[in-house]
DNA sequence: AGCAAGATCGGT
DNA sequence: CCGATCTTGCTG
């Protein structure tokens, strides 16, 4: 397989908010049964440390959450309502709990519909995606105009943190 | 050990 | 708007 430009760990070891946004326009490449597919990112959300009270992590390092304390670069999945994964792209430097969830990728919308499309589920956690075998990030150098807005399912978090307009979509 | 809640989704 | 479905984290 060829890869055109996988995204590099220092991609990742930036704020949040920085690497959100980029992503969008990027390829999420998936390898199952040794090939290799690409879906175009075209939404995502960022979830910022200690302080916001929607990141997991706002209530201190757990089982669950641990890999957002370490360096960035990983990915944090973890299982909702009982049916549904999502995917994250752990970022930020080591001790700063940050993540981007992955939203919509290659037509695919939705965090649970899209991890179920592409098979990924809990033996991705903590899988590197500067060194992953079966997923990772290609820029193909693509910037399409996107938009902001407030992050979604997060009204336990208090109208503060509710109103961020950490979403970046398509 | 028990329990409430959840970064969702699809049907009513 | 409601139920599905089950892990997690907190309480006792």
């Amino acid at each position: 397989m060829e890869e055109v430009s996988r995204l590099p760990a220092d991609f990742f070891m930036n704020d949040v908010l920085e690497v959100a946004p980029a992503l969008i326009g990027m390829d999420l490449v998936i390898c199952r049964d040794n090939v290799p597919g690409r879906f175009m990112i075209t939404e995502t959300e960022a979830y910022r440390g200690l302080e916001d009270k929607a990141c997991h992590a706002s209530r201190g390092e757990t089982p669950r959450n641990r890999v957002m304390f370490g360096k960035g670069g990983r990915i944090y999945v973890y299982l909702i309502y009982g049916m549904y994964w999502m995917l994250n792209f752990v970022t930020g430097e080591e001790g700063n709990p940050q993540a981007v969830l992955i939203r919509a990728a290659g037509g695919y919308g939705g965090p649970g519909i899209l991890t179920r499309e592409l098979g990924i589920d809990r033996s991705f956690y903590g899988e590197d995606l500067a060194d992953s075998g079966r997923i990772w990030v290609e820029d193909r150098g693509i910037r399409p105009s996107f938009r902001q807005g407030p992050r979604i399912g997060i009204d336990y978090a208090g109208e503060f943190w509710k109103n961020k307009p950490w979403r970046y979509y398509i």
